[in-house]
DNA sequence: CTGTTAGCGCCTTCAG
DNA sequence: CTGAAGGCGCTAACAG
């Protein structure tokens, strides 16, 4: 058996608090005892129980990040990759741990109700939801990010609407009529209640806002909207389809996360598709890698590192009691060289 | 204050055994009883502790990671997001959640010493290091990733040795004899007595040996040797230098981590190097973006989610008391397009 | 300066 | 079927 703060208490004896000042805050015990009690310490290799602990300062060390997919889908979102880069600053400065709590057996309602940390940061997790009710139960201090934003809860976002209308607006005024979106697909793993689309809501309206001024909705005839997994192989495969599909191919593709745009344009080198002679594309987010790309990628820029450091901070802040409120980032249109105007205006374009 | 177990039990006119059993085994329970207590538990909107449980259960529900950078230099590192994607499957599989462990103010040993998880992976430290020593008097179960096999841990890896000997034999197979090396940079974030760099030295190692059949060696006029960190703009950074240093030019920059010659690519691109025409490049990990740059890129095949997911497993192994031993996966050469003979053999090529 | 005494919130034998 | 009692390992008042 592993020695307890008793064992050391009676092998040197003293009591366990005298053990607990040895090793917490030595300088209330004289020199003498201290220095027996930390030799048995060493003697017995005697480590604290971090758990055990936690009873009594309620304080873990560590802050969560709950989220709807499986971990190692949700590392091959970029996206997600920035957004807990930006959580893992926020940590590195506070001498914290940082814990993924993807959807446990029980949906995700066990997993924010087994969740042993300090606070919480959501991700595409709606409020409102048997999450947040569960988290406030639990006094967790908690902070959505992508959410929606309420008086109960604080929330970390970007305008969706606006962005989503800026990025359709720029394909539209290219003189792009046919349009295929790539659509964020509702996560299918949790339960039906806790499944949450704002976003991808709202990034609808926004290309459904733009299409309106051209005469257009996402009805109408050439426009598409197809749902994809964020990765950069989801989004290959979506546009391997479309681009075979019979009947007249879109001219522009436009993905919900640079990370499907991504692999819209891995496909189409592998299918020898022009870009942007053949075909526009366009993603959303601005990640690291969207810079790199052949050719660079068109896209809403969102800041990711931003959105996570700030929701830590937010969620630091309600633990320790602070004031916290919403923060709505700003968004703007960056066009790269993967978009342009389509090579042959035809028949269709009015 | 939030209700405890105790005040359901009050509540309910029970003792806290029958609060207990309504909650974890119903079965036990007249069925009157525990819909009475249950209907206490929602009406008080009472969560059992998580922690407090975990004092008697022995069981947090989490596993951890260990790494000797900060969290947003690890996820930088594409090679570590498929480790630990490897991890997530298990985690999965398993209903876990992984919480990852960076340096501490105090440093890695103080990391592992308030590590609150059911099980530790490390990748990048040494055994026989504070932080071995430490896991074992906690009685911790442990795996090293990319560490040193010894009888006393469980470790996951390659033969770095062999791999790296195949890639520069390659190179040098190609005829190339002016070649820089990007070596993993030892992290220096951390206590020096915990700074590890087995990987890098053995594939220096590996190098070295190729080198050797062709009468060079790492101290040869041509060769050199700089550190870089693991991520694409570290690589991109190394290369800068390099190409604008004044004397000739390596004919091939063969890196230690795909992010670094991913970032080499990109730098050629943007300096207008032709690659292989005028430098060939090599990386090592073969990570998923490895096939996707322009040109795709030579590299070591190594099995990095699967090196994560038998390490999850190994310790969940000896958790459980079961066996477990060390595994070394086979890497191999993949030949891409980054890679071809040097175009105009100089006078240096004997 | 040091020890005693209570909890922290939960689970789990062991009786009844 | 249910309750009492004890313990998990540690910290924190409060006395001496």
């Amino acid at each position: 058996m592993r020695p307890t703060i008793k064992d050391i208490a009676e092998r040197a004896g003293v009591s366990k608090t005298t053990v607990s000042f040895a090793l917490n805050d030595p300088g209330r015990i004289s020199e003498e005892t201290c220095r027996r009690v930390m030799s048995i310490v060493a003697e017995l290799g005697y480590v604290p129980d971090p758990v055990a602990r936690t009873l009594t300062t309620k304080r873990l060390g560590a802050i969560g990040l709950l989220f709807p997919q499986p971990i190692h889908e949700a590392l091959s979102n970029p996206y997600l990759c920035e957004l807990i880069r930006g959580i893992g600053e926020v940590c590195e400065e506070k001498g914290l741990a940082l814990t993924m709590l993807p959807p446990l057996r029980g949906g995700l309602v066990e997993s924010a109700r087994r969740a042993a940390v300090d606070a919480l940061l959501t991700v595409g997790v709606g409020p409102g939801t048997g999450v947040a009710d569960l988290l406030r139960r639990r006094h967790m201090p908690f902070v959505t990010i992508d959410g929606a934003e309420s008086d109960s809860t604080v929330n970390v976002g970007i305008d969706d609407e606006a962005a989503a209308w800026l990025l359709m607006d720029h394909l539209l005024g290219l003189g792009h009529r046919r349009i295929a979106i790539l659509a964020l697909r509702p996560e299918v793993s949790i339960e039906p209640e806790e499944r949450f689309s704002l976003v991808r809501d709202r990034r609808l309206a926004g290309f459904g806002r733009a299409l309106a001024k051209a005469g257009l909705d996402l009805e109408s005839p050439g426009i598409s909207v197809v749902s994809v997994v964020g990765s950069i192989e989801g989004g290959a495969e979506a546009a391997r389809t479309i681009m075979a599909a019979e009947g007249e191919r879109p001219t522009a593709i436009l993905a919900m996360s640079d990370a499907a745009a991504l692999g819209t344009l891995d496909a189409c080198h592998a299918l020898g598709i022009a870009v942007p002679g053949e075909l526009s594309v366009a993603g959303f987010d601005d990640i690291p890698l969207a810079v790199l790309s052949e050719p660079p990628l068109t896209t809403v820029h969102q800041p990711g590192r931003e959105k996570g450091s700030s929701a830590a901070s937010l969620a630091l802040a309600i633990l320790e009691g602070r004031e916290a409120t919403h923060i709505r980032f700003p968004a703007s249109l960056v066009v790269r060289g993967s978009t342009a105007s389509p090579r042959s205006p035809g028949p269709d374009l009015r």
